[in-house]
DNA sequence: CTTGTTTTTGCAACCGATTGGGTATATTGC
DNA sequence: GCAATATACCCAATCGGTTGCAAAAACAAG
């Protein structure tokens, strides 16, 4: 219904008895058009109800207008405060945002690179999985010079030509380790994801240097690979406790795997810190109100989604990819009463 | 640089000796070409590595294949949970998804919806802002055929011819009201945002009906209007303790206030629920983790994703947006420790 | 009033895929 | 072997802006 068609330039041109050319420009403001003239046909424009045709537009002029973002899910309050800021950001400067979630399947991953390469994103933002070994399905948009940038987890080893926002995380997990054995842990339980995957493969690192650096043992054992949500507490917690030698402090990949975790102990009478210290990763709200309060590396997510999408702006702007960066951002150990044992 | 050309049709037609029609037809295995052809087509569009110019196609075929959402922030585990679960609907369908955030204002929003109807996304969902009022900013949308949905945050009164998706917020907010009183609670705080938003606003009306159908003073001074987020329970907590007759019960507009306000008000030395039994909303996980465990109402974000994204597509397929629906998804109160005394 | 400049506007090609209607080729029936 | 029908493909117009270049109009100088 109501379906009467478009208005377009022509419409307006015919009205004011010029030339669509000169509608097109008076309606971007071209400073070869008169300014009386620019007045008239934007006037008319509002008057008409006109809406540009962007399609028409992009396919000429060859712009999309548009900045794509694949990462693992929203459904993640870190993930979702970088998107939010990177929408933000990205939205202020004119550009649209156009999503998709690889829910950590490679293959996904690379169906929405293709998706986003043909609605001819101009500029990518990208939060790899942690399957991906490499970055060769990447190469679709450097051939083509489209800008991608990745956050968070990205491949260290980038020199492939792409700018990277990340965190220091072998660092982070030094920190916490060596700060887990300044409260007196012997053995340390690591909790992670993959360990092949950049992040938590660079975290684990830490924390066998700062174990290495301190004489304790770097038991396999204590290192559990498993998905880091709200499940992950029920389903490691037995595994824990029946260790042959039961650890005296865990690092968690995340504050929700450490929070529920920490639910699980409690629940089967374990002291914390006292019995195990326990840390997590990211300070989300959480970490503040559990009891004990968690012990936690904040790293904010707005800044990060905040900094990789200015970085792709900067880029796309000075249309210099050259200068790719690897961008490191501060982070920090907040100490709290889950992981502070009375001297 | 390495700006050469993009490969069209007319490049594979030229190869093949074909005419860019037949190309075309037979990328899309249109029935008029013959079997092999089509294979012939479309190896050699893989070979040349060809990548479909969706602008051109989009300008022809008068589609986007764009569904839009507009919403006031990712930031939410609510929210960022709904839009999870529509973007993987939407993509399932081969819909692209282009996001925005109104940050609760109605100018955003205006702006937002300006922007999605020039990218002409073939159908909108939104969550209204606390502050619009009526929904004419949506006629732009109404009469072009473009169908809206509406989820969580919707007018109720809309016969507008909008679909809708939400819960039924005033039975919500009696059931929480009426448990309250039914675990002995005679002055019970409403802790919501703008009481003119329909959201909130019909919790209240729950509240208020539950209230009156005991005798309990609907007493002004116990409706407290504020953003809920992590702050909220320091904002609030002295006016609520300092309230000429102290309350005996709280039931906040969500999970994240009533825990802040629960963590301010154990600060204090108030025991609950014995001195004031609280309740939330949404059933986060973090309900489940505090001390006492939360009191909440459970209406699962992703479900109204799912639903809302379903009918959309279904409105598309059909295209027949004659059959628009006001859909209430089922809640349900969960009691814990934060509400439950001891008989 | 003519010539030279500058300012404004118009012409027409173009971006790349889609589509209705028409033509050439293949198939079938008698 | 020829008309009739189906199959496979092509032609050319079209979607709605954008852009290089030509043309016209406006203005200045001589």
């Amino acid at each position: 219904m109501s379906e009467k068609k478009e208005v377009t330039i022509y419409d307006i041109a015919e009205r004011l008895k010029l030339s669509p050319s000169t509608v097109s420009r008076g309606l971007r403001n071209h400073p070869a058009i008169r300014k009386n003239t620019i007045i008239r046909i934007q006037e008319m424009a509002a008057a008409m109800n006109y809406q540009q045709n962007t399609f028409a537009s992009n396919l000429r002029s060859n712009r999309s207008n548009t900045i794509g973002i694949i990462l693992p899910r929203f459904e993640s309050s870190f993930l979702s405060s970088v998107v939010s800021s990177i929408e933000k950001v990205v939205r202020s400067k004119g550009y649209n945002l156009l999503v998709s979630q690889s829910y950590d399947s490679n293959t996904l991953e690379k169906e929405n690179l293709q998706t986003h390469f043909n609605n001819r994103v101009e500029g990518l933002l990208i939060n790899l999985t942690p399957e991906t070994k490499d970055l060769s399905h990447l190469d679709l948009f450097l051939k083509k010079g489209i800008p991608v940038v990745l956050f968070d987890r990205v491949k260290s080893q980038s020199g492939s030509g792409f700018t990277t926002v990340s965190i220091d995380n072998k660092q982070a997990g030094y920190d916490v380790c060596m700060h887990l054995i300044s409260q007196g842990c012997k053995r340390i339980v690591y909790l992670g994801e993959n360990t092949t995957c950049p992040v938590f493969g660079e975290r684990a690192n830490g924390y066998w240097q700062a174990l290495a650096e301190h004489g304790l043992e770097a038991d396999p054992e204590l290192v559990i690979e498993e998905h880091l949500n709200t499940e992950t507490g029920a389903l490691v917690v037995d595994r824990i406790l029946n260790m042959k030698k039961r650890p005296d402090g865990i690092f968690a990949g995340n504050d929700m795997a450490a929070v529920s975790l920490m639910f699980e102990l409690k629940k089967r009478g374990v002291r914390i810190p006292d019995d195990i210290a326990i840390a997590g990763f990211n300070d989300t709200y959480m970490s503040r109100i559990v009891e004990p309060s968690l012990t936690t590396v904040i790293y904010p997510g707005d800044e990060m989604g905040r900094i990789a999408a200015n970085s792709l702006l900067e880029i796309l702007d000075h249309e210099s990819h050259v200068a790719t960066r690897n961008i490191l951002l501060k982070h920090e150990l907040l100490v709290r009463d889950s992981t502070l044992r009375k001297p």
